[in-house]
RNA sequence: GCCCCGGUGGCGGAACUGGCAGACGCGCCCGACUCAAACUCGGGUUCCGCGAGGAGUGUGGGUUCGAGUCCCACCCGGGGCACCA
């Protein structure tokens, strides 16, 4: 290319023909974006198959997957909040790819989804027509920031191609099963298994079948009570159980979408609990790999905590505890070793102990237990009622006050034989662990809140952390970690064969569970807080369930040849709401609406037959849960899996030496922390699933999480609260705020449409163009951190590829400036030292401090008499990841033919990083008072000897005598007086 | 309440395993160019002090020859979890 072809900025002012200005960067970055698409650039070579490098050429280097959480095309645009991260990828790629590796890097669309259907239905337009015109306008936007992806691997979730694959993903979970024994390709023990092995297992009697007393011959079930048992152990499968239900949004969701307080993450409804029938996949199976294999993947720790507090596994014991007149209450506890302090038991309202109580109050029962009511049954039956019509809100607002009733029943404390009365309250709950547990109020808040309540005793048995409380004797000799067996005097509890004094808690646990298991009364267990993902919704926007149900009312998988299984026409494709407090409706499904779709004859092998189609849709996380694999082949349309084995073992398989390490999977995943629990968990159970089936070789989706911090923005409200456009408010900080004249008042957070402070990518590549926006995103601070947008703090970046340009090219003649006489040893020395510095800082992920050192070293140039090429060139290569547009344009202009993009990322020659001399500090007392210089080499005896004689150091001394003098040659001395 | 981050100039932020605090940028000040302004270019810019010098990384203690960095206690801000036995 020539020079003549670049437009001069003229604006009508006196200012250089030839400045790299907003007009000449826009005119320079569409030709390049143009170029690149045209030439293929940054299309990803597979290792087989169609999909080849730029110009057919084969894959070379080391495979480097990297990947951003894909958008969800909202109906709003892009500000530029949003990019951050898809330009910090873009960086990281781009320095990978100069330094030779072989980079995958795509973007696809979330596509289906509540705020889809919602907009739909706002403007009147099927959701595909809005959700497409959205896509469209994303797609234009992301393309003018000069991101390096493939643009062969793009797609959308609600693609038929893709949703082929996502249904046929469900079909593998449904046609699954959990075997906790058997043994898996990485060595260890527990697998899905195909539900035809579980169905060869049952037939031949080697596996007892699951629900039926033992000794069951399987011929001897009926062919629906066999399908029943099957169906029973699938991965995905249908249960009636209590759910929640937003009325408000018209659907069931799943635990990780209701808040704290029991509302619905999206739209912020009520939530309540309801049994209903619905789908659910059994993630819970998976809770311990889940859990452990946090430990192979290298992600952000809080990350992995937080997966690791919503699992919630917790080991303890479950005891079983006599009740009085028959039966036996199971209790789960953490904590098996404060056994003998156990002075009452809570059952939760749901608990089945309860449907049947005495019909008298037992002797020894206190007023207070009673709760005023003349009989338990009574009493159980008021208190069941009571708390079955709290809502989860009322519930989470209650926590705390200690609300309960007697159940009359007695039980037996199975360590002292002490008779310790029974209480339903609602802090237990039903859903954790066995819905019942032991009371321990001398060691526990909540039971000890609850024993004064009720005026129960107790009892305490662990040496509390800072010395003992009273009534303990000298068995608490601990501090703080001892425990023992209850003092003489704490109770009327016989002593038992089981001494834990002076034990440590460890210790003492495993003493009690091994003298439970001896007796047959207890076993050391685990339980988790995680839930079975309630996987159906009543929405329209979402994949349908490739499930048919027969005449038996059983489900039937739809053949994978059958798929996908498209959403038909409705009438109406809006949910059907209620009132948001209405928690006595019930979901109802729009797929429902077509009835000559819900209704049809179908071949499945034995036939036609007539099937009704199941009317639930996915939630919108199955489509996130596999798209890394179809960037790997977004063309595959038919064969027998999602992914070819081959290109996800290239991709993706373990590899040491790559940061994805041993347990494979994308190099560098980046995105929100905010799918902390929903999208990474799904993706990860969905990913051992299918590593499980033997379609995947990583043990993990994702080797390595980066969560970039979020850009956020000032806005300016005035005297009435109202926001007012931030773009147009004047002041700072300390003149105070001002708008059209009157004073406004500024807060920090979100940028919005509402807050009136949003700046879309649109006006920052008008006023700037895209690469000073890019580099100014990228020079703003740290990834991970949030940070204030600053429109006026732009010019920086700007004036930063003005110098770069006015380096190269004269502002005057837009002749290349370039000398190609030798660079000095000094300029040498900052281009070599600037190598070094900018490699490091962009293998840590830190563009920030690149971007530093590449301004420092452009200001080196700027300040010669002229730009030696020797070094410019490794300043413009170094620049390409952050402003390809304008290295490329430099590059080119500096007489390169082909683009920088595959070009080798500079590498420092070490002959430039020694210096000849180095700066020592010298200091008396920990202060510097002096300054040397001396050669890198210099002895410690004499840089010493150099210390004790400079001037400043002398008079610092003050003629006192030296007592030490430390040194760190050539680097430092201290001396101390 | 529990857990995890963070607190450095007027602002965003630098500072590798303890070793010159404030890189780089914004803003501001001074100067050059200009009739003038903008742009651009050069210089300065932690605070106090004319100066020598002194103080300084949320607060208070500690370890160390030496602490933004390590330890203890506390304050403030952000995030996560929360009656999970």
């Amino acid at each position: 290319m020539s020079t003549t072809d670049v437009t001069p900025a003229t604006e009508g002012s006196r200012e250089p023909s030839f400045r790299y200005t907003p007009a000449l960067a826009q005119e320079i970055e569409q030709r390049w974006q143009d170029r690149w698409e045209e030439r293929g650039t940054f299309h990803a070579a597979n290792p087989t198959g169609a999909l080849t490098g730029p110009g057919g050429a084969a894959a070379t280097g080391s495979p480097f997957f990297i990947m951003d959480m894909f958008p969800y095309p909202s109906g709003a645009g892009l500000h530029v909040g949003h990019p951050l991260g898809y330009i910090a990828t873009d960086v990281v790629g781009r320095f990978r790819r100069m330094q030779g590796d072989n980079v995958l890097h795509a973007l696809g669309y979330d596509a289906f989804g509540l705020p889809a259907e919602q907009y739909a239905v706002q403007t009147g337009q099927h959701p595909r027509v809005t959700t497409e015109a959205n896509i469209a306008t994303m797609r234009r936007q992301l393309r003018r920031m000069g991101l390096a992806h493939d643009p062969r691997r793009t797609f959308a979730t609600i693609d038929p191609e893709y949703v082929r694959w996502t249904q046929w993903i469900f079909l593998q979970i449904f046609d699954s099963w959990y075997d906790a024994e058997a043994v898996r390709a990485d060595g260890g023990r527990g697998r899905a298994r195909r539900i035809s092995e579980l169905r060869d297992e049952l037939a031949v009697g080697t596996r007892a079948v699951p629900g039926y007393p033992a000794g069951t011959a399987w011929a001897g079930l009926s062919e629906v009570e066999q399908r029943d048992v099957v169906d029973a152990q699938r991965l995905a499968y249908v249960d009636e159980s209590p759910v929640n239900w937003a009325p408000g949004l018209g659907t069931v969701l799943a635990n990780e979408e209701v808040t704290a307080d029991g509302r619905s993450e999206r739209g912020n409804f009520p939530v309540f609990t309801k049994a209903l029938r619905q789908w659910k996949m059994r993630i819970t199976a998976y809770a311990d790999r889940l859990t452990d294999d946090l430990e192979l993947i290298d992600w952000p720790e809080k990350v992995k905590s937080m997966q690791r507090n919503w699992i919630g596994r917790s080991t303890g014991a479950n005891v079983r505890f006599a009740a009085i007149g028959g039966g036996e209450v199971e209790v789960f506890t953490t904590r098996p070793d404060t056994l003998f302090g156990a002075t009452f038991m809570v059952v939760s309202p749901e608990h089945p102990l309860l449907d049947e109580v005495p019909a008298v109050w037992p002797d020894g029962t206190k007023d207070v237990w009673a709760g005023g009511h003349k009989t338990p049954i009574e009493a159980v039956a008021a208190y069941r009622k009571a708390a079955a019509a709290k809502t989860a809100v009322e519930r989470q607002a209650d926590a705390g006050k200690k609300t309960g009733v007697f159940s009359g029943h007695l039980a037996v404390n199975p360590l002292t034989g002490t008779l310790i009365p029974v209480f339903t309250a609602d802090y237990v709950l039903m859903g954790y662990g066995t819905g019942a547990i032991m009371a321990v109020p001398g060691g526990d808040e909540r039971d000890y809140a609850f024993a004064k309540a009720f005026d129960l005793p107790v009892v305490y048995t662990v040496a509390p952390e800072g010395g003992l409380p009273e009534g303990f004797d000298d068995a608490w000799t601990g501090d703080g970690v001892t425990v023992s067996s209850p003092a003489p005097d704490a109770g009327d509890i016989p002593a038992s064969d089981l001494v834990l004094n002076g034990l440590h808690v460890a210790e003492a646990k495993a003493a009690t569970i091994a003298w439970l298991e001896q007796r047959g009364i207890g076993a050391g267990t685990v339980t988790y807080r995680l839930r079975d993902w309630l996987f159906s919704r009543q929405r329209y926007w979402g994949e349908p369930f490739p499930i048919v149900w027969d005449s038996e009312d059983r489900p039937v998988a739809i053949p994978e040849k059958m798929l996908p299984v498209d959403l038909p026409d409705v009438p109406d494709y809006a949910p059907r709401t209620f009132d948001p407090e209405d928690k006595d409706s019930s979901p109802e499904a729009p797929l429902g609406r077509n009835a000559d779709w819900v209704n049809v004859t179908l071949d499945l092998g034995d036939g036609p037959k007539q099937y009704r189609r199941d009317t639930n849709t996915m939630p919108n996380w199955a489509g996130s849960c596999w798209y890394y694999l179809r960037y790997l082949d977004p063309t595959l349309t038919d064969g027998d899996a999602a992914v070819d084995p081959e290109l996800e073992r290239y991709w993706m398989g373990p590899r040491h030496n790559a940061t994805s390490g041993v347990a494979g999977g994308v190099d560098l995943y980046v995105g929100g922390v905010e799918h902390a629990v929903l999208h990474l968990l799904y993706a990860r159970f969905w990913h051992k699933v299918l590593f499980d089936l033997g379609f995947v070789s990583a043990v993990e989706p994702f080797g390595k999480l980066f969560n970039q911090g979020y850009i956020q923005a000032y806005a300016f409200r005035d005297a009435h609260g109202f926001p007012v456009p931030a773009a147009e408010v004047e002041g700072d900080e300390q003149t105070g705020w001002t708008w059209d004249g009157q004073a406004v008042t500024r807060e920090y957070g979100k940028m919005g449409k509402s807050l009136k402070n949003v700046v879309t990518p649109d006006e920052m590549y008008e006023a700037y163009g895209a690469d000073t926006f890019r580099v100014y995103e990228m020079s703003m601070g740290p990834l991970d951190l949030s940070r204030p947008w600053n429109t006026r703090d732009v010019v920086g970046s700007q004036r930063f590829l003005q110098r770069l340009w006015r380096n190269v090219v004269s502002e005057e003649t837009g002749e290349v400036t370039v000398s190609d006489d030798a660079a000095s040893t000094e300029t040498l020395r900052a281009v070599h030292r600037t190598i070094a510095d900018v490699t490091a800082e962009m293998e840590g992920m830190r563009p920030n401090t690149a971007i530093a050192k590449l301004i420092t070293l452009n200001n080196h140039l700027t300040g010669l008499e002229s730009v030696p090429r020797a070094a410019v060139e490794p300043l413009v290569l170094m620049t390409a990841p952050v402003a390809p547009h304008l290295a490329e344009e430099l590059w080119s202009r500096l007489g390169h033919t082909e683009s920088l993009a595959h070009e080798p990322f500079p590498v420092a020659d070490a002959e430039y990083l020694v210096e000849d001399t180095v700066t020592c500090v010298v200091q008396v007392q920990g202060k510097v008072r002096g300054r040397l210089e001396v050669p890198p080499s210099i002895s410690d005896a004499d840089l010493q000897a150099a210390a004790l004689a400079e001037p400043h150091v002398v008079k610092a001394m003050d003629g006192k005598p030296v007592r030490k003098v430390i040194v760190r040659a050539p680097r430092l001395v201290n001396i101390v007086v």
